[in-house]
DNA sequence: AGCACGCCGACT
DNA sequence: GTCGGCGTGCTC
């Protein structure tokens, strides 16, 4: 017998499967999903590996070892899950650790313990009773108490033992490394042909304490010359911890009895609860008590539900909710969870403590051995499209789970995705419908022409129909809610006088004027510099900040209104979990009048006493050159605007425009879901965008520019190579990314367009093809997504 | 990632 | 010669 392992190793060219014997006397205790000791390399390390196949017989030539020993006595995950990483794999294109670590418990494969206890079946007089009485790990029954393997297995065949998995609880964090040099170092002992090891001195003089990673680069040196270091005794590293997060309780929320058309999706639902739906709701139209309605009908059967919500901000409103309804221990899964934390959720998860679990949409990877109900709310998202790998959609894995486990599924939304909305049409889903508000009323929206403002000497952000309304909502001391998809304080600044823009000295963008640090900020790479007086390139003072963000618009507000109270959200004020609910809290409690916020505030947030939305400027997102953006546009005015007038007060939306023309604009301020959908789908047809082709994008990442490029021509001929004559596949590229350098790399893009039954031939070719290239080039990275959520 | 191998310049 | 640094290639 063989099995197929992933080892546990950072390193991308370990990132395949390796085969290793299995050994007579371990043959019957080893299974898929769990971990074993492998020897690996020249000097049969031992290694810990992660087994997801075991087979009879293999026909591959080359030799293969044994398998030291198996670490679990339980695996740690069951055949659904390795199945979903193999799906990934191949439809995704990731990476094949990715995709395993995905299922995999979060953090470190390594800390993860296994834990023996006694059951009531162990006997009082049993010899080794004492031992079991408290958890022991295994490690420590094995040192400390001189029990073998053997007898565990014994003990817990005949049920008297059992076992669950932890980790340990004084687990380290994630770390940042600093370093810098040791006070009375002695650098005799380094060789003059250390040069490396020289320019790591220097800087280190020069800049005293440095980041490891920006240390290597910055010195151009590998980790070979820092470790001599190291060793000589020459380097302080300072390690610091980063991330935290926390999980509480929340009040009652009671059943709410449901109108005819919740109750008529409900009870369809619950007809034939082995298939997929697509729940299409207005803002407000009371999804989340169908929701609640079909969690407790599946808690009745005794299944498990998961529930998904597009950002992590929703989870803390979603998790009240449930925990407030059922009054019975809810799961979180998000990526704001530390390693541990994350973990201890996982567990609970496992050991079939929660039947709930709410949260972003790793939680579509939560253990559930009965699951029986899947929700994706705000299914139109972009977050629900990973961008690190593996780069998954969560629709596609839900889908595949829903039909693993013959669950329920349920998308949601307002604003369905063309993708949801084309499979419902086409029969995949069942559409069901909530036409209505739950109050009967939706905004009344007014779109005001920007050009005319400009033309009636109005240079402000705020248009005189605006600045109205907010007047008259403040004295009624009703909220307002200010849109504006935009950070900072500017978009850009720029020499009035030659042109000259400032730019990110190691990105292809211009810089961000942030008033709060006084600063110009990139937003890709994080690097900061000083706004200049005089232009760098001519030297005029005619240098200035144009266009205008989130941090510019509170500056007018809190002109215009100075008594108002005005908060900002947006990802630089809102940057951790607990401002964020801080403000949230301040706005539910009426303590505000006026909230500025970005994407981050379109998402569901509902506060009673809001009913102005005004839309800053609806044009910005238009304009991005993707694919998805008139698709991406149409769902944020649509939600933003369906902030206002959540309860018995009547909401205004107003949307602010240089383009009152347009139909995504048009069609927003009209409701038409319809008339958008019937628009976009006959373009997406004509240009041959998803939904009817798949696209591949492939990446290549390079800091010479040349190498990048010369790269991206390689791979590209190899693609012409297999494919120039199939007319179902087209290839374009290889062009430079829209930005065309990020953090110095250098950034190329090749685009493949596909008709879907192309896409597993070519998968194959491609793996094969990026393994290659990665092999032979090691500093250059090659990305490959499909359907990335942007092609950019 | 970790390790061996082999090339290269600098020093005995 | 020979030693250490450093680039390259391989790992079931």
């Amino acid at each position: 017998m063989y099995c197929y392992v992933i080892l546990d190793s950072k390193s991308r060219f370990l990132d395949k499967s390796f085969t290793y014997h299995i050994p007579d006397k371990i043959k019957n205790k080893i299974k898929k999903g769990m971990r074993v000791i492998v020897p690996f390399g020249k000097g049969n390390k031992n290694t810990i590996a992660f087994v997801y196949d075991i087979v009879e017989n293999i026909d591959d030539d080359f030799e293969t070892k044994d398998i030291v020993e198996i670490i679990d006595s339980k695996a740690l995950v069951d055949d659904e899950l390795i199945n979903l990483a193999f799906f990934m794999n191949k439809r995704y294109l990731s990476p094949l650790r990715s995709c395993i670590r995905q299922v995999l418990p979060a953090g470190n494969i390594k800390e993860i313990k296994e834990y023996f206890y006694k059951t009531e079946n162990l006997d009082k007089n049993d010899n080794l009773y004492h031992i079991f009485e408290s958890k022991k790990s295994l490690d420590d029954l094995l040192n400390k108490y001189d029990i073998n393997k053997d007898i565990l297995d014994k003990y817990k065949d005949k049920g008297l033992i059992d076992s669950y998995f932890d980790i340990n609880s004084n687990q380290k964090i994630n770390y940042q490394i600093f370093v810098s040099l040791k006070e009375n170092f002695d650098d005799s002992k380094i060789s003059k042909n250390a040069k490396k090891q020289k320019d790591i001195i220097n800087y280190l003089r020069e800049n005293k304490e440095v980041e490891y990673k920006k240390l290597l680069s910055k010195t151009k040196s590998s980790k070979n010359s820092f470790d001599a270091l190291v060793k000589k005794n020459i380097l302080n590293i300072r390690k610091i911890e980063v991330n935290k997060a926390l999980v509480k309780d929340s009040e009652r929320y009671d059943k709410f009895i449901l109108n005819d058309e919740q109750n008529l999706a409900f009870r369809k639902i619950m007809e034939n609860p082995d298939s997929s739906y697509l729940l299409k709701g207005v803002t407000g139209s009371g999804k989340t008590e169908v929701f609640l309605q079909v969690v407790e009908e599946n808690l009745k059967k005794g299944k498990d539900s998961i529930i998904l919500v597009p950002e992590i901000s929703l989870t803390p409103q979603t998790i009240e909710r449930f925990q407030g309804r059922f009054k019975q221990k809810i799961a979180i899964m998000h990526s704001r969870l530390s390693q541990k934390e994350r973990f201890q959720q996982w567990r609970m998860i496992k050991n079939g403590e929660v039947k709930i679990v709410v949260g972003a949409r790793s939680a579509i990877f939560a253990p559930f051995k009965n699951l029986g109900l899947i929700i994706i709310d705000e299914e139109h998202d972009k977050s629900y499209i990973s961008s690190q790998d593996p780069k998954f959609h969560t629709d596609e894995l839900a889908l595949f789970r829903r039909a693993y486990n013959k669950a329920t599924l349920i998308f949601a939304s307002a604003t369905p995705s063309i993708k949801t909305m084309t499979k419902t049409l086409d029969g995949e889903y069942n559409l069901l419908e909530l036409k209505n508000r739950v109050n009967g009323k939706l905004p009344k929206v007014h779109i005001v022409d920007m050009r005319e403002e400009l033309k009636n000497s109005n240079y402000s952000m705020i248009s005189s129909l605006l600045y109205e309304k907010i007047n008259e909502k403040l004295k009624r001391d009703e909220q307002v809610i200010l849109f504006l998809n935009k950070i900072g304080h500017n978009s850009f600044t720029f020499c009035r006088h030659c042109g000259y823009v400032i730019k990110c000295e190691a990105c292809d963008v211009s810089m961000t004027y942030h008033k709060n640090v006084s600063k110009l900020v990139c937003h890709y790479c994080g690097r900061t510099k000083n706004q200049p007086t005089i232009c760098p390139s001519c030297g005029s003072k005619k240098i200035k900040e144009f266009g205008a963000g989130t941090e510019k618009l509170e500056e007018e507000i809190k002109e215009l209104f100075p008594k108002a109270k005005v908060i900002r959200m947006d990802s630089m004020t809102a940057k951790d979990k607990s401002t964020y609910n801080s403000m949230y809290k301040n706005m539910k409690d009426n303590k505000v009048d006026i909230l500025i916020g970005t994407q981050m505030i379109a998402k569901g947030l509902d506060f009673d006493n809001v009913t102005l939305v005004g839309i800053i400027s609806a044009d910005l997102s238009l304009n991005i050159d993707d694919y998805t953006a008139y698709e991406t546009s149409f769902e944020l005015l649509t939600q933003v605007s369906g902030r206002a007038g959540r309860a018995d007060k009547k909401g205004e939306v107003i949307i602010q425009t240089y383009r009152p023309d347009n139909f995504v604009i048009n069609a927003a301020s009209k409701n038409d879901y319809q008339g958008f959908y019937n628009y976009e789908i006959e373009s997406r047809k004509a240009f041959e965008y998803p939904p009817f082709v798949d696209l591949i994008t492939i990446k290549i990442l390079d800091k010479s520019r040349i190498k990048c490029m010369d790269i991206s021509k390689k791979i590209k001929y190899y693609l012409d190579l297999e494919y120039e004559k199939d007319r179902e596949i087209k290839i374009i590229g290889p062009n430079p990314c829209k930005i065309s350098r990020i953090n110095n790399k250098y950034r190329y893009n090749i685009i493949i367009k596909l008709k879907d039954e192309k896409l597993e031939e070519i998968s194959d070719f491609l793996i094969r093809l990026k393994n290659y290239f990665i092999n032979k080039s090691k500093d250059t990275s090659i990305l490959v997504a499909l359907n990335p959520s942007d092609i950019n």
